[in-house]
DNA sequence: AATTTGCGAAACCGATTAGTTGCACATATA
DNA sequence: TATATGTGCAACTAATCGGTTTCGCAAATT
């Protein structure tokens, strides 16, 4: 069974309930009326997240509260940064061009 | 269909086509010279891609050059903003733990 | 003109997915 | 103690996924 983090923000859903128990950690009930789907169904997508060591659960009596790993986001982060290298230089490249068509504004190339 | 990004980076193999058509573009033969797939199978993954965008393609005779649209990626780079946002907090906070605990060395708190 | 090459599309297949329904079990409340 | 509440898990289902095989077509090569 693959499961990675990519995996895991693949369904809109899943990425609903991280974003909404980044800020404070939430039962699965208390996730579950914020969708419109079934309590189990959530209980399926924190599984998933669970077992990708995105979030985390601490026992309070009968409720569970699952909180996120704000650091397994930077995983995310990291492969992304190949790419923002390229559309960084891209931009630099972009600017180089534009401030030479400034400097030679009567000088047209060809 | 559901067919955005975050689908598409999902598959490995997807994954490692967007990298390795981000330097330069690439015919789907090339591409899947690198894997371990059909060159049938490699094209089902260009067609997912190019349904989300996140690559073009030019012709030139019979063949077909793939590239990447850097920008696209800035899409998934967006969506982590909120949660860069969270763990930059988090830092800053931690960093003001240890400059606090510096501080007071010798005056350990309570 | 005949053949080779590069490619996409369609049909098919087993595995996986996201959802449902029905259950079991522990904790809280009456 | 009996009931209500919060939860996870298993079985099932329709849809989708990633792959293969086969095909057709256009461009290059002979």
């Amino acid at each position: 069974m693959r499961r990675d983090i990519f995996q895991a923000i693949a369904d809109p859903t899943r990425r609903a309930i991280i974003a909404l128990i980044a800020m404070q950690a939430m039962t699965p009930n208390a996730i579950a009326e914020h969708f419109d789907t079934s309590r189990q169904s959530i209980s399926k997508h924190l599984r998933i997240l669970s077992e990708c060591e995105i979030i985390n659960s601490n026992q309070e009596g009968r409720e569970i509260y699952y909180h996120l790993d704000i650091d397994k986001m930077k995983e995310i982060d990291k492969w992304l940064e190949q790419f923002r290298k390229i559309w960084e230089d891209r931009y630099n490249e972009l600017d180089k061009v534009l401030e030479n068509l400034k400097k030679n504004k009567n000088e047209p190339n060809i």
